[in-house]
DNA sequence: TTAAAAAATGAACGATTATTCATATTAAAA
DNA sequence: TTTTAATATGAATAATCGTTCATTTTTTAA
């Protein structure tokens, strides 16, 4: 028995994922999660205390995968636009590759800091943070406007994708193509707080 | 007994919308909405079906409210770039004004195309339209570039200042003023999309 | 091969809470 | 005032589900 914790803890994971993204984890049984991981329901408790710690155990595994993968991206462009453009891209890639997980994020994340009180949402300010470093490296570059306040950048840009993202995950079909719609926003955004 | 019936919806309106901002529209009790409108369980069920309709209605209300004051707001400007910033300034605004309003339409209007799978939030999305006129009126003038697809970008400006609004509702004390955000953002917007 | 430990099971429990409805109160009409 | 209708009440109901735990199955160690 080596690492089967492991293991089974991600098949409740993914089998979470998928039932919270139908419905929202309210009106997610734990039951369905069960059936759906093929295990019985008290297995879940061997693993997960609550029901609330699996939605946290979610967002903490996608997470860090999210980060690790969109930091390997940027770092293969060394100008800062190019970076913006690269993180608009594989943003809305991602949230087209993951469906279910995108609808998790997009809806369940918005009241983790109710839901989870005392859940400190690190790894999504993170996620901000390598905008915000992207921003402050080209102004220090003079290539971005000093008076760009990169808190508040790094943010509407985030929302600009956000919102684009949350228009095709609830919506049926698309209406338009991601490489249009990130080269669209990035350029927004570029052209906006260029020098 | 004239608009009873009117005023004691409001009522019941305006005590879930303190409750649902509290802890979440799961996690609000009828019984709590009840207390907080001075009234007993079971009268709300004489106004409404259903707690669900309890959401549906306060969106109704309230978006209809938002919808004639941006409206207004905007037709005191001709420009349309000063129409995108008194955009931005007055939905900042209103965030600050109506927090408890705020907090559910960030969080519970996302959920709403799962949970209110046949309500369609046609307010909201006259309110995005809003901005799409605005941007089809600058690109009719020669004012913003033929490149730039009113359906993204409306939404791209939209998620901005939307994301801002999340990040104030959420946190305990507000970081930005509300003038320098809505000048940053919308000034990002108008110099990345102008002609 | 056998004993001990670990993991898994799922029926049963208990707590919660949306909703109902028989009754009471208040307002309008006669 | 008396009658009728409209409103309001809140205790009782009924259904739902997260969680527990006595028991069984599987794995590991001896």
């Amino acid at each position: 028995m080596r690492h089967k914790n492991n293991e089974k803890s991600r098949k409740i994971i993914a089998a979470a994922t998928k039932i919270f993204a139908k419905n929202g984890f309210y009106k997610a049984k734990v039951s369905e999660i069960a059936q759906e991981a093929g295990i019985a329901d008290g297995t879940i408790y061997i693993y997960f205390k609550h029901k609330d710690d699996i939605l946290i155990a979610l967002f903490e595994e996608k997470m860090k995968e999210v980060l690790d993968n969109m930091k390997k991206q940027i770092n293969l462009e060394s100008d800062p636009f190019a970076k913006i453009e690269r993180f608009a891209y594989f943003h809305l890639k991602l949230i087209e590759d993951n469906k279910d997980m995108a609808e998790i994020i997009q809806v369940e994340l918005r009241q983790s800091s109710k839901f989870m009180k005392n859940y400190q949402n690190k790894k999504f300010a993170q996620y901000l943070d390598l905008i915000g470093d992207i921003i402050q490296e080209g102004k220090e570059k003079g290539l971005i406007s000093q008076d760009i306040i990169p808190g508040i950048a790094k943010r509407a840009f985030f929302g600009a994708l956000d919102e684009m993202s949350r228009f095709w995950v609830l919506s049926k079909r698309r209406k338009y193509d991601i490489e249009t719609a990130a080269r669209q926003i990035s350029s927004y955004f570029i052209n906006g707080i260029k020098n």
